[in-house]
DNA sequence: AGTCAGACTTGAGGATTATTCAAGATGGAT
DNA sequence: ATCCATCTTGAATAATCCTCAAGTCTGACT
């Protein structure tokens, strides 16, 4: 015996610890036979009785007592080591999503994806966060930028468009501005910046804007609470504008210089479950693509297909 | 995976070690084709890749580094906790052995069990202590008593007699005591007494005995050096008078109370290379008695058949 | 640049081990 | 005596392990 029969010293510390081989098999998914088998042989191959057969059930000999106590304890450790391993099994899997983008757009869909596939476990973690591939707990993100990012392949879903809103308080007890009016409400400073929107749509900036916020949250808020009027993505104030919390002011979009891709770490490439999510993945965003749905926003009293800014000089 | 891949595991930690399949292939014994299927299984399995290949080895990636670091020690335990019993395996086999019947008896035949089984590793221990089967250092012992142990088998090899025997020192320039004169000369106290001797052959117990002995091996020390005649057993002194160290003084003998025997525990029964060694022990032995030899021991001047005493009142 | 050797990979097929199935034995409870 | 739970065993099948043969890749050497 040159390698230690592992695999029969699992089974057997399973067996002396249920004392009983019928419980025994249903932990590790064998027929008793099987056990019965194993252990057998295990003993034949030790040279040594493990236990002491009774009509309910088996207890070790002493020497196999002294066996469990001296090897149970480490095939725990080297299957607790495994553990995080396990959970990335191709059945497994876990992303990681903007939240307004899980709200917005994942969640209407990850019903058809799981009923699709009824033995996976998807684990959906939804944060802003960069995700650090490296400590093995995710499979993929969905994240909105450039898409060049060091060290994981990013694939394209689908395009970002932007849309002046504001909260109906701002609204109160004045008209609707007209696309070259804008330039004289309170404006708030966004990550895609308004010159873009002027240049494209006339009218003229503002002498200064009303504030300035880098989180794409805050931001989202202070439009909420009525500071201004915000270009707001598309995908991001959805919900806000289907719940009433903002107005859309405007048909008209621009698109973003960013969009939302699927972002994930070669080894992903491995994962079959993985695999079917990316395919899956790139299959709704194809048909959100192609059914223009991705720079519609509803407006808030009509729901007709919006004349898009012609790309030009 | 609901358990885990053990033997890949300790593939992937010898080739994690070596951090060369060609050498990590040698320690376990297989082809490097093998260790490179298993590794790459376990890769497929866990999800994850263990090595970066290069073409003088490998390295283990930053996953493998760790998973090493996190099964290895177990692995390692794992194999220690076997190696009492990997030293019992069937071609492996431990014997005690009284030192004298060792050198006298068992090593001059023990070259022809050694010679019929070229595969065996075959440890002897010299030794008259009592053997203690539990630690499972010995799957055997030869032994002188009365055969009935607790806890052991016992099987007779063969019985022991004994005779009276001095030094030549003490011989040194008095007649050789006749039979029913040996009262009159100073005798050691033996484990057997005296008294059946008289009562077999003639002749009164000396009033008192110069000393007595409970150990065999100081009460030969005691005769060799001219102390005194003792009542010697055939197997033991042997060696003694074939070198001419003891004088065997009569060719009269009587059977010992004590015989001796191949002493083994239960779990020896299924040790291969134990029975084998058992059936040879057995057989040598009754070519032994049947050959007469158990009892004969050469005279200091003539290896004639000796006569027994007649078994009687 | 060409050759060689060391190291590892891969597909195919055979060998070995693991597992299931079916039939049976054993002993406690009723 | 019967029933049930538990385990055993032989035979057959399934799965895994391993070897063989052919191949690739890279560094060292000429």
């Amino acid at each position: 015996m040159d390698r230690a029969p592992l695999n029969a010293l699992q089974v057997f510390v399973t067996a002396a610890r249920a004392q009983n081989m019928t419980r025994a098999a249903e932990r590790l998914h064998l027929t008793v036979s099987a056990l019965s088998h194993q252990v057998r042989l295990l003993e034949q191959r030790l040279g040594v009785t493990l236990f002491v057969r009774g009509p309910r059930g088996l207890k070790p000999t002493a020497e196999g007592a002294m066996l469990l106590q001296r090897v149970g304890a480490h095939l725990d450790a080297i299957d607790e080591a495994l553990q995080p391993l396990r959970a990335r099994r191709d059945c497994v899997l876990s992303i990681s999503a903007l939240p307004s983008l899980a709200s917005s757009w994942l969640m209407p869909r990850l019903p058809r994806f799981v009923a699709q596939h009824p033995d996976f476990e998807f684990n959906l973690d939804s944060s802003i966060e960069r995700v650090d591939f490296a400590d093995g707990r995710f499979d993929g993100a969905l994240r909105y930028g450039p898409g060049n990012w060091d060290g994981v392949t990013a694939e394209l879903l689908f395009e970002e468009w932007l849309t002046p809103v504001a909260s109906p308080a701002l609204l109160a007890g004045r008209a609707r501005p007209r696309l070259e009016e804008l330039g004289e409400w309170p404006l708030l400073s966004p990550d895609d910046p308004w010159p873009r929107w002027f240049e494209q749509f006339g009218g003229k900036e503002p002498k200064r804007y009303v504030a300035t916020f880098s989180d794409s949250d805050t931001l989202q808020r202070a439009t909420v609470e009525g500071m201004g009027v915000s270009l707001g993505r598309a995908t991001l104030m959805r919900p806000l504008v289907e719940s009433g919390r903002l107005v859309v002011l405007f048909p008209e979009r621009m698109k973003a210089r960013y969009a939302h891709h699927l972002v994930y770490p070669e080894r992903s490439i491995r994962h079959k479950g993985f695999q079917a999510f990316r395919e899956w993945l790139h299959a709704e965003a194809a048909a959100f693509r192609d059914s223009g749905a991705a720079d519609a926003m509803p407006l808030a009293a009509a729901a007709t297909r919006p004349k898009r800014a012609k790309r030009g000089a």
